[in-house]
DNA sequence: CCGCCTGGGTGACATTGTCACCGACAGGAG
DNA sequence: CTCCTGTCGGTGACAATGTCACCCAGGCGG
């Protein structure tokens, strides 16, 4: 059973859900679960069924594929307020998770079984618009990624990266050379040659797991390209 | 109005939207609308709205993301009996289409009016399961396409493309290099150093326009990696 | 015959991917 | 403290790919 502080965060994050009718509300809390993981743990992985239905209240995770090679490519993360979609595909269409999931920080989320998340779809209006909702946004993300990977060269790509934390405020980074070229599906060799080259621009400074950007404008204006 | 043979074109390739209730089905034959296109005309550029959703009964469709530089990638193709989810998910969450989309073959369909595809979602099982499944299974496939992009080799996915012409029984292929640039998302002058690559060593052989796979075994075993 | 368009070929060079290997640094064990 | 070990980053060499500029051949209508 879920409890009153969890219900209210639950449902100021999830709000489309939280304006179903109550006995839809009672039914779900009644019949989900609190899950936490810790950072780095695997969510899912290639080829597995989908066990649960995962809606996040905090932490954020990272879906990715996985080259035979070992190289890695993002296609979108997951925050509080939302849940998987390739998880919510793969229980519909009763297929297998084409793809790798992880935690990047600390989760803490509510878990819905796979049959309920098929019952509901069909008989309650709130949860089958979040569900349509999930799979459409998220169709468009991954088309984007599809042309970022496909059109766009790797220092546009890094900017880009770049210019997100500097919109949440960040110009300073926790992260290394080989989590960037997982982020954007090259190598780190790659990733190295390219940041010493905006370093010798004097676009960011580099530290062992740490970028400071200090050149905001200049990034904004490499990744409008 | 909906003629008797084409009801029964339409009611052999979608059996989900035909297993619906009767009313229903007089419902969607009453309000639907039979379209003609010929081959090689734009169905919607990247940025619109999206004024129909449109059931394929015959015909194919292309849909591929263009990039600033004129390089294009192929997203994935509309058969009869599909219907093109992009247009279902820009329907859905009233956005813009993020891509382009064409008629390879002249192309008959029915089309339906967006407010019409959302209230039947809410109201009717197999509406709703068919969008479903448009919805899910093409975020699977798109998230294949990033694989092709991200880490295939291009030789590879000109032989994946062979390998399924001959799957489908045909050995003698009316293509130009450029179209099969844009369906892996390369450019010309690459694939044309491939074919040069692949006529050398045996695989296929090429005219003006035209590609004789003329290795079958070779080229499914390449594809193969 | 000429001009023009499309399909295809080619060389030169920039970008990216891959491989092999090295050095620097942090944190724990002794 | 020193030594070990694993992680992080740097580098050179080479292969694959993208880009640019330009060419040539065939077809087709004037």
């Amino acid at each position: 059973m879920i409890s009153t502080p969890l219900r209210s965060e639950f449902e100021t994050l999830f709000p489309g859900i939280a304006q179903s009718q109550a006995d839809f509300i009672e039914k779900f809390y009644a019949s989900c679960r609190y899950v936490e993981l810790p950072a780095g743990s695997s969510i899912c992985d290639e080829g597995q069924q989908c066990s649960q239905l995962t809606l996040l209240l905090e932490g954020v995770g990272r879906v990715y594929k996985l080259s035979p090679g070992g190289r890695e490519v993002t296609l979108y993360r997951i925050h509080s307020g939302e849940a998987c979609v390739l998880t919510a595909s793969c229980i519909m269409n009763q297929g297998s998770f084409p793809a790798m999931a992880v935690s990047e920080t600390p989760i803490r989320g509510l878990a819905v079984s796979p049959d309920r998340v098929r019952n509901w779809i069909c008989q309650e209006a709130q949860w089958q618009r979040f569900i349509f909702g999930l799979l459409s946004s998220r169709l468009a993300s991954i088309i984007s990624v599809v042309e970022e990977v496909a059109f766009k060269r790797i220092d546009v790509r890094l900017a880009e990266q770049f210019a997100l934390s500097l919109a949440r405020g960040e110009t300073s980074l926790q992260v290394t050379h080989a989590e960037l070229a997982a982020d954007v599906g090259s190598s780190r060799e790659v990733v190295s040659r390219i940041l010493k080259d905006f370093t010798q621009r004097g676009l960011i400074e580099t530290g062992r797991g740490r970028i400071e950007l200090t050149d905001p404008d200049a990034i904004r204006h490499l990744a409008a390209l």
